[in-house]
DNA sequence: ATATTTTAGTTACAATTGAAACCAACCGCA
DNA sequence: TGCGGTTGGTTTCAATTGTAACTAAAATAT
């Protein structure tokens, strides 16, 4: 009857999976921003550095999934206000190494309940059961997304 | 022992939603772009109205979850390529009135299946059960985060 | 050894985005 | 009827971002 391709955005999956996603992140960001004057970038920098200590820019890109471009701007302005500290790698003069300074360690120390927090208060809504499906789903989309975008 | 919180942003909720959805729109906007010259956004607002014709640029707005200045200048770069219309309203002269032009709908048309693939080939990884609560749990973490950030 | 290619990270410039100001039309109410 | 407040939509300006080009160092090949 209608002669046109048919498609209900509220229910197709990449639209509320975005949806979801940017919300929630936005909840989160205007937080870290307010309270600690902290980009989502450069709190996921952090969060890196302090599970991961002495690791090169590249390798934050990495771990967050972010573009070397944008963890070099971070990196630029979480040094000017003081919360990393760089050093050059010895073996690899290009590479640097990067580490929470103590500054760092203490927005660290104050960022990191609050996140968990909010998760915890996004998983109120699910049962034990619907937190272990989630989990495993996202796993898997994960995996097979990431080698997907990698070829 | 570590005398420090601890995150690890690979098992963090908020995060994984947030590099899946990324990896996953970003792929998809590659293709708009690159096929029909659309970004996101553009993309966005043509599903709204091939799904619900002659709506105002609020109503498209909600139904995007996206703000008003980001759709007012998708709109006025859907007019000058000729893939909408817009009137004004009789009712209420502020408001216009959108829907795709005959060409958009070529478009639209060609889009559409494209974006179901998309779904189809990332669903493709689950099984009918895991789809099943997949659905469901999006549904309820939608609601609930929803309505939390319209308070 | 030295030329070639690759990698780490930064910079420069354009394009996109976000926030606030803005305008016009509508609403509620005295 | 007219005055404050709100709403739909656009514009403006600054800040953020993406892309490409670039430098320096390392790895690889010749």
């Amino acid at each position: 009857m209608p002669g046109h391709a048919l498609l209900e955005l509220e229910s197709f999956l990449p639209y509320r999976l975005s949806v979801l996603s940017n919300t929630l992140s936005q909840a989160i960001a205007r937080v870290y921003d307010k309270r600690f004057d902290l980009s989502v970038t450069e709190w996921r920098t952090m969060a890196v550095l302090g599970y991961r200590s002495d690791i090169s820019a590249r390798e934050v890109a990495e771990r967050t999934a972010m573009d070397k471009v944008a963890i070099s701007r971070a990196l630029a302005r979480l040094l000017k206000k003081g919360l990393i500290e760089r050093s050059t790698s010895r073996h690899d003069k290009r590479q640097s190494v990067l580490r929470l300074s103590e500054d760092g360690w203490k927005i660290y120390d104050q960022v990191v309940p609050l996140a968990l927090d909010h998760e915890k208060r996004l998983l109120a809504h699910l049962n034990a059961e619907e937190r272990e499906w989630l989990a495993r789903i996202l796993d898997t989309l994960w995996k097979a997304e990431l080698d997907e975008s990698m070829r």
